[in-house]
DNA sequence: GAGACTATCGCCGGTTTGGAGTATTCTGCA
DNA sequence: TGCAGAATACTCCAAACCGGCGATAGTCTC
């Protein structure tokens, strides 16, 4: 199965020389492009795809507005920045929107397909791998407070006795459950919290 | 020199009744009364008393608030909660705000006494439930910060990982160990930190 | 009434962890 | 020189944990 990718980019040129590109690579495939960020958000949602390439000047709205609206609607979109900036700020407030990759419009053809790969495969493509840390830093900062408000009522509970130390035998017992249960519960939180373990799921709970 | 007592409490039989309890016993002096933390704070620091009976339910400014503000103005001052609670929550904030004793209302008067004697003569008296709460959560208290202290460099080295979420085998990959080695340290780390399993030691590393 | 979300419980199979014990090497110190 | 502590590594065994799967039942919404 194609990684399915969509294009937000104003500039027709460079817009269908991606498409042809991403079409003609293996592997790939070009499900929409958009001319604006308005566009974008109106149709985007209905392909579904997995990976976005974004620019950042866009006419209207811009790319970064796109992308925390796109990635309130769709927070398994993976967005991937495409733009002439190298400044800071734009980075920044880039990934404080939402996109987890970073590339320059002037990167060869190879790595950028390279780079869409990793993207879909949970890396952050960066110019630097400095600024990876930046993505990951900032992005987790932003996230931990609020992963553990998408947990429900019960979920919270198990979890505030998982980070007090209990194990699930015990938990069980206090709410009077079977440790298959407390187990179910404790599955959905490592996926809901993007974690593997009781540890690291403690460690979000705590917000370290 | 006979103990000079106040006493701040707002039900009038109780304070009457401490008041007289106090001038009738030889070596004791109850030098005032009030029925807020407002009066005392105004009235007692020019009374000076050796020793304060307080109330925690008191109308408007509570107890503790009083206790705070009363430690800040005289510092020699020697507090006594008096209380008909012994919830944790009140004995550690009234010990946080500078209380030296916490006794509970349906103590004896000649035990009540005697805790005045002893708070006057730098002791602390408190009822039996109450001191070993107090003393177990200083023991905790005191031990988790020095437990971690105990630990070898290597050891720290080990918690520091499994505090990050890191499993056995990818901490011995970090440090190119055997994941036995991993193991072994950690085992030890667990008898000294006196808990079974790596999130309970994760909250020891946390302080929490 | 279909589709979601939630809470509950179970099974299987595999990995990880904890507990107990032993052993070797090295270092520093009395 | 010898002993204590630290770091390394191993074995055996059982418990706990994790991931994927399915299943039921209730509630709520469209």
């Amino acid at each position: 199965m194609p990684i399915k990718v969509s294009i937000v980019e104003d500039n027709d040129q460079i817009r269908e020389g991606l498409s042809v590109l991403i079409n003609g690579s293996t592997g790939f495939q070009c499900v929409a492009t958009y001319p604006t960020a308005e566009n974008a958000l109106k149709y985007l949602p209905a392909q579904k795809p997995d990976v976005v390439l974004m620019d950042i000047q866009l006419p209207g709205m811009s790319g970064i507005e796109c992308v925390r609206e796109l990635k309130r609607l769709l927070p398994e979109l993976q967005i991937m920045m495409l733009t002439i900036y190298e400044d800071d700020d734009n980075v920044f407030k880039s990934i404080v929107a939402g996109a987890s990759g970073y590339v320059l419009k002037k990167t060869p053809p190879s790595e950028l397909m390279d780079g869409i790969s990793d993207l879909h495969n949970g890396g952050s493509p960066m110019s630097d791998r400095i600024a990876r840390k930046v993505v990951q830093a900032f992005q987790q900062m932003g996230q931990s407070s609020r992963e553990t408000e998408n947990l429900t009522q019960r979920e919270s509970e198990i979890l505030s006795y998982v980070a007090k130390g209990f194990q699930d035998k015990e938990i069980a017992e206090k709410f009077f459950l079977s440790s298959e249960t407390v187990r179910t519960h404790l599955r959905n939180i490592y996926k809901k919290l993007h974690v593997r373990s009781r540890t690291e799921a403690t460690l979000k709970y705590l917000h370290k």
